[in-house]
DNA sequence: GTCTATACAGAGATAGAC
DNA sequence: GTCTATCTCTGTATAGAC
C-alpha cells in the first residue's frame, strides 16, 4: 500500500479517513474526490469503482498495528516476561487507540462489521482468534513454569484480552465526541493490575502447593 | 410504542430489523415499505421522513431489556446475594444476545453507534454508564460486609461488564454468519466464576484478615 | 390510509477533449 | 491523468385520486 502512485494513496487515505467516520455507505465518491483535491470522475483512472477502494482497504488490515498485538514475536519466547508481557500488550492496545491512523481502522472496522462478510471474517481470524491464541500459549506457558495458576488457558486469554478491547472501543468512542478519554485510559493498567494479581502465584501460594 | 397503529408498528419493526442488518443510510424506504406490505408513499403516513423512524427507535432503546440489566432492582437489595447476581446479570447478557428482539438492538446500536450522536449519548449513558455505576454500588456494598476484597469498585464494575459486552458482541457477530456460537456462550458463565473466584474473600483469607 | 404518478436531488459511472 | 459533460439509476418526498 505505500507503494501506491501519489494520488491513489491519497484516495485510499481519504476514502478510509471518510469511511470511518461517516461509514462507507454514506460517503459519496463526490466527497472522497473532494478531500483529495481532484474531479470525482479522477478518481476512477485509480479504481475500478467505489467497493474497489473498500476491498483495498480491507485488504490492507492486515498490515496495519491493528491486529499485531505481538509484533511478530513467538509467544514461547516471551512469556518469561511474566507481567511485563501483559503490561505490553496493555499498553499496545492504549497505543492504537490514541494513534491516529489505527484509531481510524479500528473505526472502520467496527463501523462497517456488520456489512461487510469479508470484514467479519478479518476481524475474527486476524484480530480476535489470532491474538487471543497466541495469549493462551503464553499462558499455558506460564502455567508450566508455575508462574500463573492452572486453568482454562483459553478462557483466560478471552479474559484478558476482552477488557482490553472494550477500553480501547470506550476511547475512540469519546473521541468521536471529543471527549475526554483520561479516565477510560487509565483502565489498560488497572486491568493488567487486577488481571495479573488474580492469576499469579505469589510466594506463599506456592509455598502452599510444595508443602 | 405497542400503543402504535397497526400499521405504523409493522413499519417500525421492519424498519429496526433492516437497519440492525444493512445499516440505516443503506436501507431504503422501498425496502422497509415492501417488508410490510405497503406502497413507499404509505410510509409518510405514518412518519415525517426516513429519519423520524430511526429517531423512534432510538427513542424507545430505553424500555429495552438491552439496558435493564438490574431490572429496576435496587442494588442495596441485592448484594447480600453474593455470586449469584453476578450469575443472574451474566445470564441476562447471554440471554439478551439469544433474544431475537434484543439482539436486533444491539445490532442496531453497534452498527449505527459511530454515526449517530444521540445513540453514542443512550449509549454512554443508559447502556454503559448506568449499569456500571450500578454494578459499583454493588461492589462496594459487598465490600463493606467483607464478602469480597476491597480495591476501587469503580474498576471493579468496569471488569466486571466489559467482558460481558464482548461476548455479546461476538454472539451477535457469530450468528450475523450463522455460525455456531457454542463456545462463545460457555464464556459468560466462566468469566463469572473467573472474576468471583477474584475477588472474593474466602475463609482462609478471612482469617488471615482478622488475625 | 393507501394507491399511482411524478418531481427532484444525489449518487455512481462513462465518454471524450486536453 | 485530469477535466467537463452527461447518462442512468436510485432514493426521498409530495400531489392528488380513490
Amino acid at each position: 500500500m505505500n507503494k501506491l502512485s501519489g494520488t491513489k494513496k491519497k484516495i485510499y487515505e481519504a476514502a478510509l479517513k471518510l469511511f470511518a467516520q461517516k461509514g462507507y455507505k454514506a460517503t459519496t465518491v463526490r466527497e472522497i474526490a473532494r478531500a483529495v483535491g481532484i474531479q470525482q470522475s479522477a478518481i476512477y483512472n485509480h479504481f475500478k469503482n467505489k467497493e474497489a477502494i473498500l476491498d483495498e482497504i480491507i485488504d490492507n488490515l492486515s498490515n496495519s498495528h491493528l491486529i499485531n498485538l505481538f509484533e511478530d514475536k513467538d509467544p514461547k519466547d516471551i512469556y518469561k516476561k511474566g507481567k511485563s508481557i501483559l503490561k505490553h500488550i496493555s499498553n499496545m492496545f492504549k497505543l492504537i487507540s490514541y494513534d491516529t491512523k489505527t484509531d481510524l481502522l479500528f473505526r472502520f472496522m467496527m463501523q462497517e462489521l456488520f456489512n461487510n462478510e469479508r470484514l467479519r471474517i478479518f476481524y475474527n481470524e486476524e484480530f480476535y482468534q489470532k491474538n487471543v491464541k497466541k495469549l493462551s500459549i503464553v499462558f499455558f506457558m506460564m502455567m508450566q513454569e508455575e508462574m500463573i495458576a492452572s486453568m482454562d488457558p483459553l478462557v483466560l486469554a478471552n479474559e484478558f484480552f476482552s477488557p482490553l478491547f472494550f477500553y480501547q472501543l470506550q476511547i475512540v468512542r469519546l473521541k468521536a465526541d471529543n471527549k475526554s478519554t483520561a479516565v477510560a485510559a487509565t483502565l489498560f493498567e488497572k486491568h493488567t493490575d487486577f488481571f495479573w494479581d488474580r492469576i499469579r502465584i505469589n510466594n506463599e501460594r506456592k509455598e502452599q502447593l510444595f508443602n
